[in-house]
DNA sequence: CGGCATCCACATGGATACTG
DNA sequence: CAGTATCCATGTGGATGCCG
């Protein structure tokens, strides 16, 4: 990873390397993972591993087929998740994390955390 | 906050706390800060502290006052960020982050951090 | 089981112009 | 400086039904 802003320190603090520059990396992860689904489907598939859709789709919980079909071909597109097909005659496939998409673990366990402090459940 | 899953460990390991539940951190942390240019705006205002409208619209690069005034009013409706008007006579406000606000930081550095990873600057 | 086709509604973002 | 007012294009998601 090069060094373009020259803060010349390991990237765990906030400093000015966005500001003003073409690129943020703020904004672009954003762009490949903030959508309503996408952060949810990612957890899925970090907690429950290979899935099936249908299965998936049960465990998101509240999404329809299209949008679960839209959103993982996104993530697909991304290089986050790939699918294979398991078999052709009970037709089956599987949705799993590529290593870019694991590697996003760190951003989903933070935002599950800060939810569980600052967030209340609704049907407590 | 009350373990319901009865998985009884801290929150910093993933567990099925989640599918089957009707309500997920996740998810609802998405619905606060998963909006195009929110996570940068939260970012900026970490990294700068209070902000006036214009200064922050140029250093989060690229909105539109429409958007940024509309993604403003949003934060501040979900407690993330408050507006305060400094001065009437030159007409002067200060955006700057709630304690809710502030906290998502730990949300946004994972955000970066994984984008300075895994991602390329498309200048380079 | 694992979708796709359709159609629709609304959210979101963008460009431009103008104002107190 | 700090927005608002429009208007418009597209993104995004949701409901329903059908198909191999």
């Amino acid at each position: 990873m090069t060094d373009q802003s020259g803060a010349g320190g390991a990237p765990d603090e906030l400093e000015v390397w966005c500001a003003g520059e073409d690129w943020c990396p703020v904004t672009t992860t954003a762009s490949l993972i903030c959508r309503k689904w996408h952060p949810v489907i990612i957890h899925r598939l970090l907690e429950h591993g290979p899935s099936g859709f249908n299965e998936l789709k049960t465990d998101v919980d509240g999404i329809s087929s299209k949008v679960l079909s839209d959103s993982l071909e996104d993530l697909e597109e991304n290089q986050l998740v790939v699918r294979e097909i398991l078999s052709e005659k009970p037709f089956r496939v599987q949705y799993s994390l590529t290593e870019q998409g694991r590697s996003l673990e760190p951003v989903i366990v933070a935002m599950r955390d800060w939810g569980l402090e600052h967030l209340t459940d609704p049907t407590d």
